[in-house]
DNA sequence: AAATTATACATAATTTTCTTATGTATCGGA
DNA sequence: TCCGATACATAAGAAAATTATGTATAATTT
């Protein structure tokens, strides 16, 4: 994913961020976004998405269309309902983990 | 760590953090000090804790020096120089890692 | 007084999650 | 024509945690 651990255990909150702000999305228009967003952070590695995609597939977090553009195929992922309401609770997981990270980082100016 | 998958990746820097702030810490002391700051979001497990100090102490980013207290054993770690070195480069990569973060899950408010 | 919880260290087995490497295939530009 | 970008996929290995276990002392609760 990128040159820093940190992201370890982020990227399923993000793409389920990504696919909650902005729909249908296909895999590599996710690293891509993933990539401008962060002004080229963070870089989403193949070995690492795919999976996870289809790991959230088999859960019933996302659901998939293929479509062809032109002769190349794009695999578009959506969540599903119940993708919905895990991602509401992934992002209060996130805003919690983030607090946390701007006390240990930031005491100071950390919000109570 | 913590329940949350989040935070993996994230724990070397938090106690380099810990460390720069606090100077001499003991390794139960830094799990709650975590813990306390946090508000219990973030509890370290000893089986992270430790092998991670050891792994610090190896590289040099870290020295020991175990007291009794009463009866009990306390070792104490502190950054050497090096290691002060290595902790302003983490902070960098934390900040970084933060902001991206934010512009992911908060692509509005997020300052550019 | 006995049992439980907290303090304080440590390590081993396992799991999770990513990186690196590899593979297939199409498309556009130099 | 070759290279980089687009677009998917999987396998081997590494990194970083969890869970479980172990030792031992101190304080608190029942």
């Amino acid at each position: 994913m990128k040159n820093s651990a940190l992201y370890k255990g982020c990227l399923e909150p993000i793409l389920l961020r990504l696919l909650k702000d902005h729909g249908r999305m296909y895999g590599y228009q996710m690293t891509q976004m993933v990539k401008d967003i962060t002004k080229g952070e963070l870089n989403i590695t193949e070995g690492a998405l795919y999976p996870l995609l289809h790991k959230l597939e088999e859960q019933g977090i996302v659901e998939t269309e293929t479509e062809m553009n032109g002769n190349r195929m794009r695999k578009y992922y959506s969540l599903t309902k119940a993708g919905k309401k895990q991602t509401s609770i992934a992002m209060e997981e996130m805003k919690a983990f983030m607090q946390s990270l701007e006390y240990i980082v930031n005491p100071k100016t950390a919000l109570g």
